[in-house]
RNA sequence: GGUUCCGUAGCUCAGCUGGAUAGAGCAACAGCCUUCUAAGCUGUGGGUCGAGCGUUCGAAUCGCUCCGGAAUCACCA
């Protein structure tokens, strides 16, 4: 039983006694004390106000002194207005610290043999372009996410869908074909997915020209963009691939493995991974059997043109296309037979996808399609749905050049890192591997905070040209308290002291104790992270200990400090900062380094 | 137009199931490095929490109505 239960527990009954039944059934609201004042737990007392026929005020006199009574742990209490102010007494506050560093992994629990499991998908990429800083906000998240959730007892698959079929890669393809004269990223020394998003965007610019001619020559808009020769040889290709043409398949197969190749990349740098990469182009074909499945049972239909389509309206949504009218599958084909193949696959107990709200409604709909399909998970998929990154003047948009490339965000920030740790002399005495490392851990850490510390459902800002902070509320902040504490932490090894359990009975300052309280929230911070899908509560969690024992580490000397009882507990104290720092770092994806 | 989401300091964001004087960081200004890492610490200024009404002892938080913004409602993915 924590301590919240206990002193609950014994001001249900003191109100009891004191107010009778009636009034011990208002539920008891308890909770941390805010730092402005003095105390741990604070009860509020307006709700009993009512029931006890007294001001709050004496409630709050009279339950303190009840408390003070009845639980050993309480040390001292104070009444202002409404609020009654705990204090617990410091030898429970150290006794917990103790118990923290104790514990191998505190905070995180260990998955079971027979856990549930949970499978991740997230990233799912176009293979017709390089990543941009929306992905790089849903591959966090979802890496985080999934780190989270282990923490919290789940076994976990990680998954990646990558879009490889569809006229997106045939435009590549064909682009490429009319205009590339043979180029490979290896002739080009282009990373394969900039090579091929390079096509894209030829295409994209010869197809508009040749839409403006025809509409110089008198054709509507809406024609000349169904008739420019160009769409119609993509149209072809798309299908002659789902024929298997032989010089298309081979084509695709190589122009996707560059893809891949560059994919790889990036995902190393961002220090992301997977556990199952699916295909859409392996997918797609049971999409469509479990569509004309759906013909057979009579819940989809067809209509005179071929096509086929759900009838969703009884669910408050709209009718559906399932297959177009020549056959071909759409995206939401693909996401069911992706669904059916997974669970082929995986005994998932649940599935999550992360991905960006502008597909709120698709997953809506998937949801109820599966359901109707019979399969009982189809109402429970979690759709992860994360805001938009934007920029100062709005959205991103790939016609407009204001695509943040991954890749060059990367290297910015690693490159801002490395200039900042020269110019403040950080890393002169390592190794130029070390500072390496370092500045790559650090420079990532700042874009990776700043990413996750906002809340994920909210659209965010970014801005380009402010190139991301390192100093105040970021993950180089975080790191650096990480590393001052290390660096605390090898004088004490060269000094060949150990650090022992604390005694009890020793003095400790509020700041001391508020520091181990909020050591002692971590737990319910990462139970809370994962029930809300939340790395930002992670996030805020880490600064506000970091800035709290960057404030204390200010206060108080630590090997300086004469009593050896109060220095060891200072040590220990600090130990569990960094501990339950780089467990908090690792929840979001982001090393911290021992020096920096 | 329907549905969903958002609106907190000049900027970027916190604010948990209603609770105390709405908090950080950045930017601005003023201090602090012979003392454990100054990517730090301390201080100052900066707010009608989009607006209004309601529920309540109490509302940034809950409800309703407006205003403003975003997403979506494709034989695109």
């Amino acid at each position: 039983m924590n301590i919240e239960n206990i002193i609950s527990l014994a001001i249900s009954k003191a109100v009891e006694r004191l107010y009778g039944a009636a009034a011990a059934g208002n539920q008891v609201l308890l909770q941390p004390t805010k730092k402005e004042f003095e105390g741990d737990l604070t009860v509020v007392t307006f709700a009993f106000a009512k029931v006890s026929g007294n001001v709050p005020e004496q409630v709050g006199q009279a339950l303190g002194t009840a408390l003070l009574q009845d639980c050993p742990v309480v040390g001292a209490f104070n009444v202002v207005k409404g609020f009654l102010n705990l204090s617990l007494k410091q030898s429970y506050w150290v006794s917990l610290l103790n118990e923290i560093t104790s514990q191998e992994q505190y905070g995180i629990q260990q998955p079971a043999e027979n856990a549930p499991l949970m499978m991740v998908e997230y990233s799912s990429p176009n293979t017709n372009k390089p990543l941009h800083l929306g992905h790089i906000r849903n591959n966090l998240l979802g890496y985080s996410i999934a780190e989270i959730q282990k923490a919290n007892g789940w076994r976990v698959v990680k998954t990646n869908i990558v879009n490889d079929r569809g006229i997106h890669i045939c435009k590549s393809m064909l682009a490429w074909q009319l205009f590339g004269q043979g180029e490979t990223p290896a002739t080009s020394g282009q990373k394969g997915d900039h090579l091929v998003g390079k096509y894209y965007v030829i295409f994209d610019r010869e197809y508009k020209k040749q839409v403006a001619q025809l509409m110089a020559g008198g054709q509507s808009e809406e024609d000349a963009k169904k008739n420019a020769p160009l769409i119609q040889q993509a149209q072809q290709m798309l299908l002659a691939w789902e024929k298997g043409d032989t010089a298309i398949i081979n084509l695709w197969k190589t122009m996707n493995q560059w893809v891949y190749d560059g994919f790889d990349i990036t995902y190393r740098a961002l220090g992301v991974d997977f556990d199952k990469i699916y295909y859409e182009s392996d997918t797609y074909l049971t999409g469509k059997e479990e569509v004309e499945r759906g013909l057979t049972t009579g819940i989809f239909y067809r209509r005179a043109d071929g096509s086929v389509w759900a009838d969703l309206t009884g669910d408050g949504l709209d009718e559906k296309l399932l297959l177009r009218s020549d056959g071909t599958s759409v995206y939401m084909t693909q996401d069911i037979g992706t669904a059916k193949l997974r669970y082929n696959d995986f005994p998932i107990d649940k599935m999550v996808y992360v991905v960006g709200n502008e597909q709120n409604y698709h997953f809506q709909i998937l949801a109820v399609l599966l359901d109707k399909l019979g399969y009982a998970w189809g109402k429970n998929l979690v759709h992860f749905s994360y805001g938009m990154v934007e920029l100062p003047e709005g959205k991103m948009k790939s016609r407009e050049g204001t695509v943040v490339d991954a890749d060059d965000l990367l290297e910015e920030m690693i490159t801002t890192a490395r200039e900042a740790s020269q110019e403040l002399g950080k890393l002169d005495e390592c190794t130029p591997q070390e500072a390496e490392s370092i500045t790559r851990m650090v420079g990532l850490s700042a874009l990776k905070y700043f990413i996750l510390k906002v809340d994920p459902r909210k659209n965010m800002t970014f801005n380009p040209k402010e190139s991301i902070d390192f100093n105040g509320n970021t993950g180089p902040f975080i790191q650096y308290t990480h590393a001052r504490i290390k660096s605390i932490l090898r004088r004490v090894t060269a000094q060949n002291l150990t650090i022992t359990p604390v005694k009890t009975d020793i003095d400790i300052s509020i700041k001391e104790r508020y520091l181990i309280r909020l050591l002692t929230q971590y737990p319910a911070v990462v139970g809370e992270a994962g029930k809300n899908f939340s790395p930002a509560l992670i996030a805020n969690y880490a600064y506000e200990l970091a800035k709290e024992y960057n404030q204390f580490y200010h206060d108080y000397p630590i090997l300086r400090e004469e009593n050896s009882d109060l220095k060891n507990f200072r040590l220990a104290l600090s130990e569990n900062v960094s501990r339950v720092i780089r467990s908090a770092m690792g929840l979001l994806g982001i090393d911290v380094p021992d020096k920096m």
